[in-house]
DNA sequence: AAAACATATAAATGATGATTTATATAAATC
DNA sequence: GATTTATATAAATCATCATTTATATGTTTT
């Protein structure tokens, strides 16, 4: 993979939100972020099938839930990076420009 | 600045190669990169404006040029860090998934 | 001050991708 | 084995945003 596909995999609000749960709680199960997220299951299906797809997220069958965490710690570690370094960003536009 | 919004401002093409040309040359004028990408001018300016109004890239005036660099250290470290993590991710998915 | 060079702006177009809707599969419990 | 619970798939719709095209502004050089 490459940074550009990194980023382009990550840089949806729904998939991005999805990604810091799971650095908060190790490993959910597609219903967790249903709930938390107030998203339609389906759509909550697709980006995480996307994220497995592109090997940022792993699972592992439990009965018939299926609980996904991420793949490796460098990248759960990036994800944190991220939102410390825009921390550091002063946010300078208009509300809407990067939302 | 929060990370999705971070994110999103840096996850087109365009815009990362672009990035990626500031880290190693620390400052670049607009023709350089539309020399470098082989993109029209319009378009460079366009991405750099926006780069710069969300606080990633400053600007310094040199005669009829404009020199354009990151705006910060720890955002320059993160976008290595983010071609660093990219690498370790096996590419699972087909070609154009991720792109 | 006119010409050439460098960058910026704005509107129109086009492509990509998130979300919705409907339905299917798969596992567990009764 | 029928019903419930949990997740997946696929097509259709909708929204966003990159790119193109045309033009304008600003700075230097002659």
């Amino acid at each position: 993979m490459n940074g550009i596909e990194l980023v382009k995999c990550i840089c949806d609000q729904t998939r991005f939100e999805m990604l810091n749960m799971l650095e908060v709680s190790k490993e959910l199960c597609v219903n967790d972020f249903v709930v938390a997220l107030g998203k339609e299951q389906p759509l909550i299906s697709h980006h995480l099938k996307t994220l497995k797809n592109c090997g940022i997220l792993k699972t592992r069958g439990d009965g018939k839930k299926v609980m996904y965490s991420i793949a490796n710690n460098s990248l759960s570690k990036l994800i944190s990076d991220i939102t410390k370094t825009s921390k550091q960003i002063p946010k300078l536009c208009e509300p809407g420009c990067c939302s």
